[in-house]
DNA sequence: CTCAGTGCAAAAGCTTTGCATAATA
DNA sequence: TATTATGCAAAGCTTTTGCACTGAG
C-alpha cells in the first residue's frame, strides 16, 4: 500500500547502505528501525506527534510515544525536519524542504496546499525593519477558502 | 487611542458607555473588570496565557488562570484578538490588527518586530495555487538574527 | 563490547471543566 | 432578579524524563 522502503528488488549483492529516504550518517545519530519508520511517515505529510505515533504503531506495534517525541525532537534539532505551526493544535512536522515553501490552508475543508515563493529576498529588500536582519527562515501561512469549497454552496 | 467605534464625540448627554479600550458591547459579552484588564494587557504586546496571567495578577491578585484562559478563548472566538504561532511554546495573543502585519523574530535576543506588508495581494497574483482562493488571512513569520546581536560578537 | 536508543511508567506542563459563589445588565 | 462570569480545585491532554534493557556501530 505504501511504496516500499526496503527493496533490494533484483539486486543480489549486499544491500547498499544508503538509507531509503533521509540519511542519518554524519549526523551522529544511529539509524534504528524506529527512526527509519518515523522519517518515512514524516515524509508522507504534515502530522503531529500523536498522528505519527498512530501511524507508526500500525507497522511497529510496540513503538513508544516517547520514542516518537524524542525522535522528532532530535531530527528537528539537527534540522532534518521542520516544525510547522498551523492554527490547530500542537506542532506538525515535515522533512526539511530545500527551498522556501509555504502553506495555503482552506478553512473549510482543511486541505493544505504547499507552494514555493522566495519571500526572504523580497522582505529583505522591501521591509525597512528587516534590512539589517540575517534571515534564516521564513514561514508564510495563508488561509481562506478554496474554489472547490466556495462553489459547494454557502 | 483606538479609533473609537461608538462615537458620540461631542455629545453631552449621559456619559457614553464606551469602555476605555476595546468595546464588548454588541458582542453579547459582559464587561467585567477582569476582561477589561486582560484586554488592556493583550494590547501591550504578544503574550501567552501564562504571561497574561502573571501580569494580570499584579493588578488583580485574585484573578484566576481559568478566567484568563476563558477570556482569551472567548475573545478569540469573537475575533477581537488573534492567536499567533511562534516557534516557541504555545499560543500568543494580540488584539486584532486592521491591516496585514507580520513578525520578524530574532533567534538570539528574542525580540519581535512587527512590520506591515501586503502579502495577500502579491500571493494571489503570483502563486498559481492561490489564484482561486479567497484569502482571509496571512501570517508571515521571519526569523534570523538582528543587527544588534550580530555585532555583539559571535 | 559500548554507548546511544528504546519502552515503560511516572512526572511535568499547559488547558479545560464542574460547581458553588459573585457580579453584571 | 436572571443570567453570565469568576475562583477554586480537579481532570485532561500533550510532552518530557528516569531507568533498566536492547541493539547499532
Amino acid at each position: 500500500m505504501i511504496p516500499n522502503s526496503n527493496k533490494s528488488a533484483s539486486r543480489k549483492t549486499r544491500p547498499t547502505r544508503n538509507t531509503p529516504q533521509l540519511n542519518l550518517s554524519g549526523t551522529g545519530m544511529r539509524m534504528t528501525s524506529q527512526r527509519a519508520l518515523i522519517l518515512e511517515i514524516v515524509r508522507q505529510g504534515h502530522f503531529d506527534a500523536d498522528e505519527v505515533y498512530r501511524r507508526a504503531r500500525e507497522k511497529m506495534p510496540r513503538i513508544s510515544l516517547s520514542t516518537v517525541y524524542r525522535t522528532l525532537h532530535n531530527l528537528k534539532k539537527r534540522s532534518l525536519i521542520e516544525e510547522l505551526h498551523f492554527d490547530e493544535e500542537h506542532h506538525h512536522y515535515e522533512v526539511k524542504p530545500s527551498t522556501e515553501h509555504h502553506h495555503l490552508t482552506c478553512l473549510s475543508c482543511g486541505r493544505v496546499i504547499e507552494f514555493q515563493y522566495p519571500l526572504a529576498r523580497l522582505i529583505k529588500r522591501n521591509v525597512t525593519e528587516a534590512r539589517d536582519f540575517e534571515i534564516t527562515e521564513t514561514e508564510l501561512r495563508v488561509s481562506g477558502y478554496c474554489a472547490r469549497c466556495r462553489e459547494k454552496g454557502k
